[in-house]
DNA sequence: GCCTCATAGTGAGGTAACCTCAGCATCACG
DNA sequence: CGTGATGCTGAGGTTACCTCACTATGAGGC
């Protein structure tokens, strides 16, 4: 907490995570918008299609982080726009499932292709050695949050 | 982007970095909602408190990144809380500058002090290898962007 | 079979944090 | 000293969340 301590350095390193993260996601981000799809649009489509059995939409809203009544926003605008249709669930009839439609299986993989892409050029920059003691340290400052929290 | 490539490979790398950010933005929340903040108050707040000469409003949304009409906001909601004070720029009568009040002051290196806890916590999981390497592969990536990014 | 309680989704309405546009006061300059 | 730019703010819109209340089901106890 003194002079060139970990602590002072610890917070500089922290903010040029936040940094460096807040540019990915800025990059993201455009990628996204050239798809014409939010955040949450996005991983929500991401979500329906890798799983093999379709989920309601209260599994969407566990997996978004969101509340289930948000859910339907974002369920409704992916529908409006094609990519997905909500089908009665056979199992219980209170449910719907999301399918994802033709058009939404293109525009999922021509965004994650973008995706790859966008963070391929980014995480180019840095050679194999870097990777690695990147991946590294990422690893271990994972370890250090409550380890119950799923996502992407 | 070819065979076991830094393109399937930077994704992950890329996601695990976002991952990680969000966990340290997380815990910045928390230390901020403790003192009543909005991350964009503490922002402000921080420009204003750091520069001798005190900032106009233009200049906190240069800093922050946000509309002008939107510092007006901002600097009301701290304003209301006693923690800076409107002041009319001697040099321009149009503007108005933002002074930290004492109040303002205190917060602000309290809730710089928990940020540098909290941060020191979560960089305190890697051994002074791993900082290093760390921070030599963030200094790498800032590079790959847009240079003419100030921030903070 | 029926009653009760929990759960899935959604309508209504609220909030926070942005934005743009218009307008006023002031500045800077030819 | 007019003309156009600049600093701030009122009005009002958008987006992405939220809670609360409601309907339709499902599921367990008896």
């Amino acid at each position: 907490m003194t002079t060139r301590t970990p602590g002072q350095g610890s917070e500089d390193l922290g903010e040029q995570l936040l940094r460096v993260a807040r540019g990915l996601r800025r990059a993201w981000m455009v990628d996204l918008s050239a798809h014409d799809l939010s955040p949450h649009e996005a991983r929500a489509l991401r979500v329906a299609a890798d799983r093999q059995d379709a989920p309601r939409l209260r599994d969407l809203a566990d997996a978004l982080r969101i509340a289930p009544r948000s859910v339907t926003d974002v369920v409704d605008a992916l529908e409006a726009k094609g990519y997905v249709a909500r089908q009665p669930d056979p199992a219980d009839r209170r449910a719907s499932v999301v399918l994802v439609t033709e058009a939404g299986h293109a525009v999922r993989a021509a965004v994650q292709e973008a995706r790859r892409r966008t963070m391929g050029d980014q995480m180019g920059a840095l050679t194999p050695a870097q990777r690695a003691a990147l991946a590294d340290a990422l690893t271990s400052l994972e370890g250090t949050f409550d380890p119950g929290k799923r996502d992407q």
